[in-house]
DNA sequence: GTTGACTCCCAAAACGTTTTGGAGGATGTT
DNA sequence: AACATCCTCCAAAACGTTTTGGGAGTCAAC
C-alpha cells in the first residue's frame, strides 16, 4: 500500500530525499534521515520490487533450468543445492526461480524465454551436455551464468564440478589392487559432461594395468537404466567380479540385477553421489562424493562473482572426489 | 535490446499500436498486426518483464518457502512436486522462486518480505503447522495462497492434504487383524498438523480396538529422529510388535534401530511418503502415499484458482491414502 | 561584499510497458 | 449535406522507483 510519494508527502518531503535517505546516501541530514526512516518503518513501507527493477534495469531473478527428461529431476540432494544457493543469492538481493522445461520443449528455448525477456540477470545451469547449446547461447549473449559440471566448450565459463576422471579412476585401481581384474563400468549417456569423463576415468585406469575396456554398458541415468545395464554386462560369457558405477541410482539398480542373478551377490560395486539412501540398501553402497563444503553456497557465490565480472577462467572450481567407505565393495575377487 | 520504442520507430507507427497488436487487440487492423508481428519475430523482441510487471501491479511471480530447519528441506520427491507446479504455473505466465528460509529467520518474516515488497501475486506453503503464522499473515493480507497440508486456521483457506487419519487409522487396523496387539505409533513433531493427524489416526484406531494408546514415541521427522524413537519404544518392558511411522524417512530410521536390537527383525513396521529408497532398504518399507496424479499441477492449479477469486472452500483436496504393500509389514505378530 | 565550499534538499527525467480517451478518415444513413 | 458509425491509429498518462543536475541557504575566507 505505502509508497514513496505517500511516505514523503506525510513527512513533508520529496520523494528524491525519502529515497535516498532511505537508501543511507549522505546528502540527507542525520536528523532527517533517522526521520525518514522511522517513518517507513512505522508506515511498513518496502519499495516496490517492479519499479526498482525497472529503473535499475536488473531483475533481481536468477534462474536455474531443471531438466525433467528421464522423469526425474535430479538427485534427491538436488533440492538442498538448489536452497543452499538461493539462500546466499538472497543475501546479495537475487532470488531464484526454477525453471522446468516441460516436456517437448528444449532446455535453450527456457533459456531464450529468460533471457530475452530480461527476466533474470543471469542463469544456472545443471546436468550439463559435452557440447550444450544453452552455454553457447549464453556466451553469446554475454549473461553471466556458472554451470554445475563442464563442458566441451572452447570459450571457459565458470563452473563448479568434481574431478570426475580421478574419482573413478582412482576407483577402478582400488578394485584392482584388492585383486579384482574384470572390473566393469557402467555408464551414463556419454552426451552429459559427468557421464563421458568418469568413463575415461574407469578407462584410463584400465589401460594402466593393461586390462581390457570392453566390460562397460550404458544406460539412463536412473535405477532402472542401471538395472538393464548390469544385466547386459552380467550376460557376458566372462562376468566382471566389480562393478564401477556413474551414479548411485544406477548402482542402486545394479544391486537389484544383481540379486537376481545368481550369484551376483559376490560382485563388488561402487556409485557415485553419496546418496544418503545408499546407507539402507542392502549391502549397503560404497559409494563417492565431491568434497566441499555447501556446494550450492558455492554455486551461488561463484555466480554473484560472475555478475560482479570476474573473468570465467578464476571462477572455475574443480573439486576433489573422495571415497565412501561402505560395505558393496567389500565383496572379494572371485576366482576366474 | 528492441524495446517498444525502438519497434514502433522502425515501422513507422505508436507504441501504441505496436503494443495492441502484438497483444491482438482488434482495433488494429488485421495487416498491420500481421507486419508488427512479423518485426517483432525478427527483431527477436521480448517485452520488458519488468516494465510489464509495473504497469500491470502483478508481480507474475509465486514463491514457496523451503524450511531448512531440521537441516532437511523436505522429502526427497518435493523437487519432483516443485518441478510439476512450476510447469503448470508457468503455462499461465507466473513463474516459481523458491524462498529457502535461513537459520534463526521465522518463516513469516520470508512471507512478509515478498508480499510486502510485492514481489509476489501469491505464496505456496508447505509443512504447515496446525497453528500456522503464515497462513494468518496471508490471510490478514488478503494475498492468495494454497498449503500443501491442513492447519486448524478457522478461516478456510485453500489446500491439497492427504487423509493422514484415515490412513494411520486404516493401517493400524490392518495390524490388528492381522493378529497385532501392541502396536506403536512412532509420531512426528505435534505442532505439525500431518503429524498430528496421522497419530490421531493410529489412537482412533487403537481404541476401537480397545487398546493402550501408550505405545508412542514422538521424534524429528527425519532417519535419527525414527531411530531414537524406535528405540525408546523397544525399551518398553512389553515391546510393540508392529510399529506404525509417521514418515518413510523415520521408519528407515526404526529399522535400523530394529537391526541394533535383539529379536528386532521380528517386528512389522509401515511408513509414509512411498520414498523411493523404501523399495530398497532390507526388507523392503512397505508403506502409504497419498493418491493422486501429479500433486505439484493440482498445487499450482489450486493456485491460479485462488488467484483468480474462487472461494477457498471450493479449493480444499483431500485425498485418500493408500497402502503400499512391500515386505516390512509381514512380520508375524511374536507371542505376548 | 563577493567568492567558494559545504550541507541539505528537490524537480524532473528516465526505465518500458499497458491503457485511456480520443482523433481523423472512410463509409453508410437520413 | 449533415450525421452517426466504424475502423485504424495515436498522444499522453500511469505504474513507483532511482538518479541527474542543480537550487537555496549557511558559513568562512578573502
Amino acid at each position: 500500500m505505502a509508497n514513496l510519494k505517500q511516505l514523503a508527502h506525510s513527512l513533508g518531503l520529496s520523494i528524491t530525499t525519502v529515497s535516498r535517505a532511505l537508501d543511507g546516501y549522505s546528502d540527507v541530514s542525520a536528523a532527517t534521515r533517522e526521520r525518514v526512516r522511522e517513518a517507513a518503518e512505522a508506515a511498513g513501507y518496502r519499495p516496490n520490487a517492479s519499479a526498482r527493477r525497472l529503473r535499475k534495469q536488473r531483475a533481481e531473478l536468477v534462474a536455474v533450468t531443471l531438466p525433467s527428461d528421464p522423469g526425474h529431476v535430479g538427485p534427491p540432494h538436488f533440492l538442498d543445492m538448489l536452497s543452499g544457493c538461493a539462500e546466499h543469492l538472497a543475501t546479495a538481493g537475487l532470488n531464484l526461480v526454477i525453471a522446468p522445461v516441460p516436456r517437448g520443449v528444449s532446455e535453450l528455448e527456457i533459456c531464450q524465454r529468460f533471457v530475452d525477456g530480461r527476466r533474470v540477470d543471469a542463469m544456472l545451469l545443471v546436468r550439463t551436455k559435452r557440447k550444450d547449446e544453452r552455454v553457447e547461447y549464453l556466451q553469446s549473449r554475454g549473461i553471466p551464468f556458472v554451470t554445475n559440471g563442464r563442458t566441451e566448450s572452447l570459450i571457459p565459463h565458470p563452473f563448479i564440478d568434481g574431478d570426475g576422471f580421478a574419482g573413478f579412476r582412482a576407483a577402478t585401481l582400488r578394485f584392482h589392487a584388492a585383486g579384482h581384474r574384470r572390473i566393469g563400468h557402467i555408464a551414463g549417456p556419454q552426451e552429459y559432461y559427468f557421464a563421458h569423463v568418469r568413463r575415461r576415468g574407469w578407462q584410463a585406469a584400465m589401460e594402466e594395468c593393461g586390462l581390457a575396456t570392453d566390460l562397460c554398458a550404458e544406460g539412463a541415468p536412473l535405477e532402472q537404466g542401471g538395472y538393464l545395464a548390469a544385466l547386459e554386462l552380467l550376460r557376458q560369457p566372462s562376468r566382471p567380479t566389480a562393478l564401477v558405477c556413474a551414479t548411485d541410482e544406477m548402482a542402486i539398480g545394479a544391486l537389484r540385477a544383481l540379486r537376481e542373478v545368481d550369484g551376483g551377490s559376490q560382485i563388488s560395486i561402487v556409485g557415485h553421489d553419496d546418496l544418503s539412501m545408499g546407507a539402507f540398501t542392502s549391502p549397503p553402497l560404497s559409494t563417492m562424493r565431491m568434497t566441499g563444503e555447501n556446494l550450492g553456497a558455492t554455486f551461488a557465490s561463484l555466480l554473484l562473482r560472475a555478475i560482479a565480472g570476474e573473468p570465467a577462467e578464476d571462477l572455475q572450481e574443480l573439486h576433489a572426489i573422495e571415497f565412501v567407505d561402505r560395505d558393496s565393495h567389500r565383496r572379494p575377487p572371485v576366482a576366474a
